[in-house]
DNA sequence: CGACTCACG
DNA sequence: ACGTACGTGAGTCGT
């Protein structure tokens, strides 16, 4: 994969960085309008004094822990009432971000011999057994945002070939399904439910069909927040409408509706606390010398570690799996089709257009059949002739 | 090189 | 009283 690289279409992203660029600048005028002088935007602590020491936006802000005022996206969004300079600044800052991270850095990072960006995969540099990518990092191109997404489109098939993306559906909760044999949750995949429709049926005791957008919005954060460990207070904070006590029912609600999930959470944290470290299903260890620590703080982190860390390395190591066996049957089967890329649950092929019927069917088996669950495993396929396309 | 911020799964 | 969801890499500022 890294040999390989993959396509770029520069254009794209000339052109996405010329329409950004006069946008960019007009807020900028803007903010400093607003602000009476010109300073550097780009700088925290120059905006810090500029927001809370010029225009008094609040009267105690919030400072980080090296004691400067904190303005990230949290903060402005919530001083967006008090000024029209915060809204722009907050969209300064998405925009500029998009320009310099990508726009403007991933044709230097096209190989003047291949004509293509070749990343690097890390094997052995994060602590859950996923790959990491950097020079450049492949697995964090934008696609959230609209004008993000556009910077996708410059991830192109060879000429007269397709972008083809094979991604598994909900992996981590059915990983947690697996590991933790809770009968609600196999059983609502296993029925091939909406799993975040299903779960806000179970915790607010309504039918499946009586769901509202609302309670699927808040079981879909409870859903996120589990395989993380996840706090009332965290909870409270990202679904922002509900408090901290309130945050804490919808837990209870869950732990009882799902009980193998909480019978998992202490089994990993007990296992963690005696043998000091968990592991996945295929046996990775991450080993966590900070379960007994006296500090409360420092021995929650580890507490949510050994909860996470064998359904996050055991996503990993069923992609690992996953990519040989494709690419083992890339080879036998002597197919012109070449893997490129792979970002956590999701593996991108340069698809020879003749070949979409075996290798959707290669693809799609060597994904499911990786490790040997007790859950279902779905995947999804995209063919596009760029990546935004293909996803 | 640390701090801050923000892009992704 | 405090801090609080897991895992990464990179651009920029400022020292």
């Amino acid at each position: 994969m890294e040999r390989e690289g993959i396509l770029m279409d520069e254009s794209v992203l000339v052109e996405t960085g010329q329409s950004l660029e006069g946008h960019i600048e007009a807020l900028r005028n803007a903010v400093n309008q607003s602000a009476g002088r010109e300073f550097n935007l780009n700088s925290p602590k120059q905006l810090g004094e500029v927001l809370f020491d010029e225009l008094k936006l609040v009267e105690k802000a919030k400072k980080t822990k090296t004691g400067q005022y904190a303005t990230n996206e949290k903060v402005l969004a919530s001083l967006a009432p008090k000024h029209p300079i915060v809204a722009n600044i907050l969209e300064y800052r998405q925009l500029a971000k998009l320009k310099s991270t990508y726009i403007d850095a991933l044709p230097h990072s096209i190989d003047s011999a291949s004509g293509r960006v070749h990343t690097h995969y890390g094997q052995v540099q994060t602590s859950t057994g996923r790959l990491s990518s950097n020079d450049p990092n492949l697995q964090n191109i934008p696609v959230r945002s609209k004008q993000g997404r556009e910077i996708r489109k410059a991830f192109i098939a060879r000429p007269g070939w397709k972008l083809l993306s094979a991604d598994y559906s909900q992996i981590e909760l059915r990983i947690l399904a697996a590991l933790t044999e809770d009968q609600g949750l196999l059983t609502a995949f296993r029925q091939g439910r909406d799993i975040h429709a299903a779960t806000a049926a179970k915790i607010f005791d309504v039918a499946l069909d009586e769901v509202t957008r609302e309670q699927r919005s808040t079981a879909k954060m409870v859903n996120f927040g589990i395989p993380y460990g996840i706090s009332a207070f965290g909870l409270a904070q990202r679904l922002g409408t509900v408090s901290r006590t309130e945050a804490q029912e919808i837990i209870n609600n869950y732990f009882e509706q799902f009980p193998g999930i909480p019978g998992y959470m202490t089994r990993m944290q007990d296992r963690a606390k005696a043998q000091g470290y968990v592991e996945t299903i295929s046996g990775r260890r991450r080993h966590l010398r900070d379960i007994n620590s006296s500090n409360g703080t420092i021995r929650a982190a580890a507490e949510r570690n050994a909860i996470n860390m064998p359904i996050q390395g055991t996503a990993a190591d069923m992609i690992k799996i996953a990519m040989v066996n494709v690419q083992n049957a890339l080879t036998e089967k002597q197919l012109n089709t070449r893997m490129l890329l792979q970002v956590h649950d999701e593996l991108i092929f340069d698809l020879d257009p003749a070949e979409e019927t075996i290798v959707r069917e290669l693809v799609t088996e060597g994904m499911k059949d990786a490790l040997d669950l007790k859950c279902p495993i779905e995947i999804d396929i995209g063919i596009g002739d760029n990546w935004l396309e293909a996803h």
